[in-house]
DNA sequence: CTGTTAGCGCGTTCAC
DNA sequence: GTGAACGCGCTAACAG
């Protein structure tokens, strides 16, 4: 482990001044060969850094990009950061991570951490939108972008999936096939995302002429094992269905399971489609029919929009809706 | 938006200096009751908050850890970060992320950016640890622990799973079920640790008395849809096996499927276990005999041992080899 | 109790 | 071509 070293050492050692230096490494300014090649030497042989902290203090600009989620575990968040980092190391920034674990105290400490760390903008994870994020979002110095959430607003830019609408799609499509007896599985009830899709099955039942008994409507964790015990109570307490519209595909996949291990036949007995497509989708039998959407591309939308806001001083509200698509698979189609 | 301020300008406007506004900020030194009350007051009224930058320049610390990874996709990193996070942000220390894409110059790479950055430490993953990175991690000026390979090297400490032994123990636990015929399908051969569990398993099976023919081994790419391929070709090429040792589960549900397809019956015709346990391991028809082993405490004892070197300045070499333990499950007990 | 001042390491004038 | 000196915002030491 070699010593940290800073302009000044260099600027001694090659026996000049550290405006010299400067001018090598940045390669600006002229500076006479000889005297480039002495400092190059001195820099390879002390594997001199500059010390970013010292110039971004003078420059004011860190190059530094806070991400806030409410969970690292899953699918979704390594693909969103994928999509930001893959956008963001281009243009020379880096990214901070600050995990709340769905807490909201630490939410807002995140907030602060990264002010302080004077990150030049922030992109922001969360289950669930409010006032109280309006506020807090609004005080800060620099842009912040919402990921997964409609801000309801005109002021907070955000990138979001349409769950209300592929949740309506999806129902829908098996309303199409003749379904009539649905159950619909969703999400804890502190998401806002789950809930929406709770509304968009909803609303294609109703307002394709039929009603909904509360039984119909269960909430789980979103874990494989909710999903199967929650679909084996069904069937114990004998509740007619033909459809499940599930918010995740964890859960769907312990519909299926659960069902065929009751003697059920999927498709032939019940359809499910799953509002998540994960790799677990492709992988059990029968593969799960499931809405697509790429994480990926939320990351790489967000950050691309926090950059404009960045670098251009956009401060005008804007916002994406990411596009989805239904992929049948083989809990709803025979033989697929 | 609001604007950025300083502590020079609070000092102002709460006419102080600005080494009293510090002594309340950081709560040291004895200030008067009345001229805290002040000073509170105008930093809440301002959202101030300190410029970390500047305190860590006049400081000498950043507070700052890199993870340097090959991949941020899979369960594996995500629950590393969830313990590396959880030990750190305790300490105060934030996480600072560097994707590689399993290039050795992005690796090179984000080394330099790091030590510009005044990281105090970094952990380190990669899928091949060579003589090159040696060279560069015992020129850098802060710690640096490699997570998921052994540096076989007296210097540089690392925390990693026995990927040789765990391997060795699947293969001896079907051979003392009686099974004789073994396919074994590994990760890519880039891969470390995909070759050590190779390793693993053919020193089982010869120091059980067996030879191996080379098409019994083969390597994939570790997606579900290469172990399907995989299998479906030897059942097509008729090669006789009763055992499948597979390096991680995604191929092992592959695996699963394709012999379903082909009229195969798991675990009566085929038992198979997967070195590795994610999600899909539960989640499969029959569920898939695994070997677990917790990234999440790859990430906590990473972080534990990096943030003891950079506190106590330890150097010492000191290495960590993590738990495992074989998960039975469906794929390989009849009725389970 | 409170204020003044010297660094922290760098980029950037502005002279020479 | 090159160097001296200032400022970025803060902490810490010292003075009062």
């Amino acid at each position: 482990m070699r010593e940290d070293i800073n302009i000044t050492e260099v600027a001694r050692k090659a026996g000049v001044s550290i405006a010299t230096v400067s001018r090598v490494f940045n390669n600006n300014g002229p500076v006479k060969e000889s005297t480039r090649k002495k400092i190059e030497q001195v820099i390879k042989e002390t594997g001199y850094r500059p010390n970013i902290l010292a110039r971004e203090l003078a420059e004011k600009k860190t190059h530094l990009i806070g991400v806030i989620t409410h969970s690292i575990l899953g699918e979704g968040l390594p693909n969103s950061i994928k999509g930001i980092t893959h956008v963001i190391e281009e243009k020379g920034y880096n990214l901070l991570i600050g995990n709340t674990d769905g807490q909201i105290e630490k939410e807002q400490k995140h907030f602060e951490i990264f002010q302080s760390k004077r990150v030049e903008g922030v992109l922001f994870m969360t289950r669930h939108f409010t006032q109280e994020h309006r506020d807090v979002i609004e005080a800060l110095p620099f842009p912040v972008v919402v990921l997964l959430q409609p801000t309801e607003d005109e002021k907070i830019s955000y990138v979001a999936f349409d769950e209300y609408r592929f949740a309506q799609e999806a129902t829908r499509y098996l309303l199409d096939k003749g379904h009539e007896d649905f159950v619909f599985i969703g999400g804890p009830e502190t998401s806002a995302n789950s809930l929406r899709r709770e509304q968009g099955f909803k609303n294609a039942l109703t307002s394709a002429g039929y009603s909904l008994d509360k039984e119909r409507i269960i909430h789980e964790d979103y874990s494989i094992e909710a999903g199967y015990e929650a679909t084996k109570r069904l069937v114990k307490e004998g509740v007619p269905f033909t459809a499940m519209i599930i918010a995740n595909d964890g859960m769907a996949i312990g519909a299926i399971n659960a069902l065929q291990d009751s003697g059920y036949s999927i498709p032939r007995d019940v359809s499910i489609i799953g509002l998540d497509d994960t790799a677990l989708a492709k992988a059990s039998r029968p593969s799960l029919t499931a809405i697509h959407y790429s994480y990926q591309d939320l990351g790489k939308e967000g950050a691309n929009l926090l950059l404009d806001k960045i670098e251009s001083g956009n401060v005008d509200f804007s916002y994406k809706v990411l596009p989805y698509e239904l992929k049948k698979r083989g809990s709803t189609e025979e033989r697929y």
